[in-house]
RNA sequence: GCGAUUGUAGCUCAGUUGGUUAGAGCGCCGGUUUGUGGUACCGGAGGUCGGGGGUUCGAGACCCCUCAAUCGCCCCA
């Protein structure tokens, strides 16, 4: 007799519903449609790894792989691990499915994602990302490439279309290992001299993270970092002329870019370009699109060393930004009476073969059905009656007024034609 | 891991300095009315006031603990 207790959702995990389910649904459809303009092939991929695969390309140190991971015993013993991001998984695939053949490569995928996090806006610890990964490449071009179709991704959402301030490009250069590991000693140097100054949190990351500092909230360490050493002191002139090459090709390309010298990134495997879109619109969630170029991580999975750069987006913020996305309008098919219901499904059967979306209801109560249509957002109205002399047997009833609704029932009005009698609009 | 705020009906919320039987709107169920079409009206179901303990003659209101959500810090998309 005890109640069952209703088990709670996981925390960090989302059930998404109605206008932010399509608003997610059509950031996916955009990315699959924009990715196939620019070439890249699809990939779906294991949703978890053996845990080594994210430890070594990760870097162990980083807070995502030594606090952040879903990782779990299976039944053999073997450690593996929910993904908490793309890359890695991706590079794995590289090396051990002979993807070398195709270089350079250029995939994309989208998928759920997994980081033991705090839960706050925009950040969940089931969340979802699009990815575009470029393989085998050492060109800037490829750089280019990648940032043009992230440009492209955005303006087709309509993130930024009615709002230039919205979304912005963020781009920077950590060099090449040399020059990062020089721009790195620099900045340990300098902040090490004013450690008593730094924030807590500051003097911390002066240990584990110095590039981190660069981008603290704090106010202790904003003045610092004002005058801290910039990574174009030490670049070598290959890693200059890199940096030119992209971001004149950006130029050429006509995508809009801020040049953000304390842009970093948190992941061991970044080298060359950094770039980060962000949007002041998600409280402190700001970045919608990031990545960069990670030269270093074939290596630390045992590969040839292979350039390859890529990027993926949240696709719960793109959702955000994108804002309520409407349930595509239907035809509301109503049964004047019980005995017509079987007739409305065969008209809505017809229809939905012609291509049309059709409203219907399980319930009998034929008089609540046409307010709950209205409800449920339907454009038009199909009433079923009984057939007349002429094998009349339908009549159609604006709801909604708008153009779209003129069109649906234009398409109606083709494929029922004679059939439809009675009153309806013209 | 840390901090702030918030938990009252399926949803959004009222609920006065602690005082009878905890309310509204929407939604849901039933009915009457209307009858070429977003009706109106009537009725109904639905609440361990997140959970536990305490103070009090009396707690949804006050105190403590706990759980959860939201937002922020760390980190990161």
């Amino acid at each position: 007799m005890a109640k069952i207790e209703t088990p709670r959702p996981i925390r960090g995990t989302q059930d998404i519903f109605g206008a932010e389910a399509e608003a997610f649904a059509h950031v996916v459809e955009t990315f699959e449609r924009v990715r196939k303009l620019y070439r890249f092939r699809r990939v779906e991929m294991p949703v978890f790894e053996k845990t080594e695969v994210f430890s070594r390309s990760i870097g162990e140190t980083t807070d995502v792989v030594s606090k952040e991971m879903y990782s779990f015993e299976d039944r053999g013993g073997e450690s593996l691990t929910l993904r908490p991001e793309f890359t890695a998984g991706i590079a794995r695939a590289y090396l051990t499915d002979g993807w070398q053949q195709y270089a350079p490569l250029k995939v994309a995928t989208h998928g759920p994602l997994f980081r033991y996090e705090r839960p706050q806006k925009g950040r969940y610890r089931q969340f979802h990302q699009i990815d575009a990964e470029i393989i085998g490449a050492a060109e800037p071009q490829a750089d280019v490439e990648l940032l043009v179709m992230a440009d492209q991704l955005l303006k087709e959402l309509g993130i930024g279309a009615n709002d230039p301030g919205a979304v912005t490009l963020n781009l920077n250069t950590l060099g090449d290992s040399d020059s990062r590991e020089a721009w790195r000693s620099a900045l340990v140097a300098y902040f090490r001299d004013v450690k008593a100054s730094l924030s807590e949190d500051s003097q911390e990351r002066l240990e584990k993270n110095p590039l981190r500092i660069l981008d603290s909230k704090d106010e202790r360490d904003k003045v610092f970092v004002a005058d801290a050493p910039q990574i174009d002191q030490f670049l070598s002139g290959e890693a200059q002329d890199f940096f030119g090459a992209v971001t004149s090709g950006l130029d050429a390309a006509g995508v809009a870019w801020s040049r953000n010298p304390a842009l970093v990134r948190g992941l061991d495997y970044y080298r060359h370009t950094a770039f980060e879109f962000i949007t002041d619109r998600l409280g402190a969630q700001g970045t919608v699109l990031g990545g960069g170029r990670y030269d270093g991580l074939m290596e630390s999975l045992g590969g040839a060393a292979t350039p390859a750069v890529g990027w993926a987006a949240g696709i719960e913020r793109l959702a955000m930004l994108v804002g309520e996305w409407p349930i595509e309008a239907a035809l509301a098919i109503l049964p004047e009476s019980e005995t017509l219901e079987e007739r409305a499904l065969a008209v809505a059967a017809e229809l939905r073969h012609a291509g049309i979306p059709c409203w219907t209801a399980f319930r009998q109560n034929p008089k609540k059905r046409n307010a709950k249509a209205r409800a449920d957002g339907a454009l038009a109205a199909l009433y079923v009656k009984a057939p007349d002399a002429q094998g009349r047997e339908f009549s159609v009833s604006s709801v909604s007024g708008t153009d779209a609704e003129s069109k649906l029932i234009r398409r109606v009005m083709d494929i029922l034609g004679g059939r439809v009698g009675g009153r309806f609009p013209e």
